[in-house]
DNA sequence: ATGAAAGCGCTAACAC
DNA sequence: GTGTTAGCGCTTTCAT
């Protein structure tokens, strides 16, 4: 049975095509096209299942109902569950998503793009590497709905979602000196984007604040566990006189417990412990690890509210937003000085 | 900047689209093209970054390059995991991928694949719900490539990757039984996909043979943990006497720890522990929890090789074939019998 | 109120 | 070797 086109039914109905598709793209009304006309048409449609070829439409009217999604890291649980939110979103208001991760490789990214753009996606939510300045840019010149998030781009002017990242690590610092600890290591990626300068910066803020002298450790990225456990390792090691450790995402946190773990640290006495982003790994370490939650249904909610109202409305000229969400600090065992002062 | 088409560069080189076309293509041998045209075709298409329209491309040869990914839910680690090693070949080789979670859900996976069959993707890779079972055999009369993974629909002959559920529960209660354990439970999805059953019977089998009883409970499928944790917590402060419990998989596992916790019990004293799926929640728990490790890349690998052999070869008719993988059965402190037998 | 026809950008049979 | 041309299936202007 070979699918069949617009014409094959507007044969089978001897009327011509014009018509088949303005009733099915529900302008009947406006056309004045005979109820009873419509009704026909609608019945033997429904009938033999026929459905529009949307490859033709997208040629045809340069929309694809498609959303490119570009994160860091799809298997990263932060991401995955964002993804997981924004294609529900997504699908419901009749977009589907194409979604890769970048590793945040800038290259990688520059073609990843330029693959969604030839693929003339709709829109594209992004959680954007440093150094993809210009190509976003010029997807903004070129009138593309465009949504950072995670992220921005100081040197662009976008709709973006985050977090606050800053107040984040300082309130969690700051509790961390309420607590008592004096020596507090910050262990994060290597990294310029916004949000992990943001976090930094909060930690040192607190830590200028109270007086304290700053243990900050960079860590090159990678997808390799173990070229982050060995430095990790190597850090800890060397500074014996550290009280706590403040983790600046959710993966350098997992791999920091299980260097401690290896080296048979107690938490929170010879170490307490913070970490970005909130996870089960987090709730269930024994003791659970105080954790910033980052909102994560607001986040995708934001992002994808933000994009189809670009889509949806034709004018190309809206101011573009920032949206800044809060976080949860989640105080756990891992961050409570024992009894004894 | 208006973007160019195949026309506008055969104009402004006074050449044929046609022979523009065939250039681009890589036939320029084969159709006897002067290397000297090809030479200045090449140059010009480089200067003007030209990129051929792939939605006029789809339209016209009906291949799109897309490959669509259904699996259960992207959220959860085993399936993100997958997916990201899947993306990374599908983009080596050319193909982009468009993903969804189906939740289980019959009814949204028969949408989801009449989306996907509207939007021409090249071949599926799915992780089937039960039900689905007509929709993917009209796809595969139809000349689909599909291949199934996770498990299979036992009533449709399609290739598939799946590992070796019956013997790795089988072999891990088995464990659990050499470690002396009597009152061994078995937590699960209330489900009939095949690798759950094949799993479930695993472990019948293995009491079986060992003359213990069964304690099985089946927990409904839920997105919402709360409606996962209530039932565990109300099974496990039933079955006082139970030693050991065996979580059929990652997400019933860590909604298991996370009772296990609540309730205060001691691991492996009070209840010894072993899941299906392996990741950090189980490595980071304390004591680390037993866990079956999937081999993640090797099935990945063995998906994506097969679909891109089905598309690569023209021929309809090569018989499909079942992979089934080994895994790894990873004995941590959750298991081991406290010394004092 | 309905239809004819142009055209989105590309490929490939078929001429020349 | 290179160009002409007919579609792929759809939307939309314009004429009737």
């Amino acid at each position: 049975m070979k699918k069949l086109s617009i014409v094959d039914i507007a044969n089978h109905l001897n009327v011509s095509k014009t018509t088949i598709s303005f009733i099915l793209n529900g302008r009947a009304q406006e056309k004045r096209i005979g109820k009873e006309l419509v009704d026909r048409v609608q019945k033997f449609v429904d009938e033999v299942g026929y459905k529009p070829n949307s490859l033709a439409k997208s040629l045809r009217t340069g929309k694809s109902n498609i959303i490119g999604l570009m994160v860091e890291d799809i298997s990263n649980p932060f991401f995955a569950s964002i993804a997981r939110l924004i294609e529900d979103r997504a699908y419901k208001n009749g977009y589907k998503i194409i979604y890769c991760s970048t590793d945040n490789d800038t290259n990688k990214t520059r073609e990843l793009i330029s693959m969604f753009r030839d693929r003339h996606v709709d829109g594209y939510i992004i959680a954007p590497p440093e150094g993809i300045e210009d190509d976003i840019s010029s997807l903004i010149k070129d009138g593309m709905p465009v949504v950072l998030f995670d992220r921005h781009l100081p040197k662009v002017s976008t709709d973006f979602v985050e977090i606050d990242n800053l107040f984040s690590t300082y309130n969690a610092t700051m509790h961390l000196i309420q607590q008592g600890y004096k020596n507090i290591a910050y262990i994060t990626f290597a990294s310029n984007q916004t949000q992990m300068q943001d976090r930094l910066q909060g930690y040192k803020d607190a830590l200028d604040e109270s007086g304290l002298k700053p243990f900050i450790q960079e860590i090159v990225f990678s997808q390799n566990e173990e070229l982050i456990m060995g430095p990790l390792n190597t850090f800890l090691k060397k500074h014996k006189n550290l009280d706590a450790v403040f983790f600046g995402t959710n993966h350098v946190g997992t791999c920091g417990l299980k260097v401690i773990n290896s080296l048979g640290l107690k938490v929170p006495d010879d170490l307490a412990l913070v970490s970005f982003d909130d996870y089960d790994v987090f709730k269930l370490f024994s003791p659970p690890v105080s954790a910033i939650a980052q909102p994560i249904e607001a986040i995708a909610d934001s992002v994808i509210t933000v994009l189809l109202n670009k889509l949806n409305t034709s004018s190309q000229h809206i101011s573009s937003q920032s949206i800044i969400l809060k976080t949860d600090f989640q105080i756990r065992g891992s961050s409570k000085k024992a009894d004894k002062a």
